[in-house]
DNA sequence: CATGCAAATGCAACTAGTTGCAGATAGAAA
DNA sequence: TTTCTATCTGCAACTAGTTGCATTTGCATG
């Protein structure tokens, strides 16, 4: 069964309908390495099939999103961006208010958040693809030079 | 002192200007209650200073936001919400998807999820205010009954 | 295959939030 | 106090995302 048969099927079970646009979309998420914004999704889609609206992108995202196959996430840059949720690939992201700079948090540290706040209080949360924002160690020490290093300004 | 003086202090000490404009967002912002919009924020200032526009009001919350005075969350209502972050009265909040309900989470479980972060990767996280989503309880309960009880739809 | 209807689409109008720019102003220095 | 300049403000034009509505379409049923 071919990936696009496979992803019908799961909208079907969720009592949702396989249009052509929203295989076009879930073409383009499933297909994409990274991250995609609802205007590449958009872009991508048009070339194939030119009157599609962006309304419909954004729909279908939020269905996406609801049924947890895809996870749209807020890194900093004022576009949402959103990724097609692979079980076995779970990451997230530690972003740098300071340096713009972006790492990926291995799954485990928020796995194990997320089935302690379920233990003591029976709330499952979405555990798919956080974003969390900081410092990183560098700019840290640009901020609080008071140690032993004293750096030039913007240096 | 009073706690605008202490604020402009701060303000002062991080090489921002202390204009009318900004002080009175922060007042409307350190007396309040609970989370405020921007634009709650903006007719607030608006009744004692008609002239003030709303690209002002969003330009200072994200001046207040960078100097984490201000901690800025989305509740999944559409607008971004706005806090002034009191040390003492750290808060996150565990909101369902189903039903919308929000309760709040202790604070201890993401300090813990901070300082494991920080331990391991030097990366310092930003947790003033996490909006963490999910499934509540009953929710869970109404979205797999194939267990015991079976319950009517929609309650 | 034909019919019916709930759900999805495209469109247009809307809201939240951002940005570039010219003029105003806080606050440092003379 | 006056001068100076970097920063802030208000405005207007913009972008990302949402919503209401008329029309279309997937798909279940006969």
């Amino acid at each position: 069964m071919s990936c696009e048969t496979e992803t019908a099927q799961v909208l079907r079970e969720a009592g949702q309908k396989t249009t052509p646009q929203r295989l076009m979309i879930l073409s383009a998420l499933r297909h994409a390495d990274g991250h995609l914004t609802a205007n590449d999704i958009f872009e991508q889609v048009r070339m194939e099939y030119p009157y599609v609206d962006i309304s419909t992108v954004y729909r279908t995202l939020s269905v996406l999103t609801e049924l947890r196959l895809v996870s749209d996430t807020d890194m900093g840059t004022g576009d949402t961006t959103y990724e097609w949720v692979r079980e076995q690939r779970r990451h997230h992201h530690l972003i740098c208010r300071g340096c713009d700079n972006v790492v990926s948090l291995d799954h485990q540290y928020l796995e194990d958040l997320g089935a302690e706040i379920f233990a003591e209080s029976g709330f499952k949360p979405d555990i798919d693809h956080f974003a969390i924002f900081g410092l990183c160690a560098s700019c840290q020490r640009r901020a609080e030079p008071a140690t032993s290093a004293i750096e030039t300004e913007e240096g």
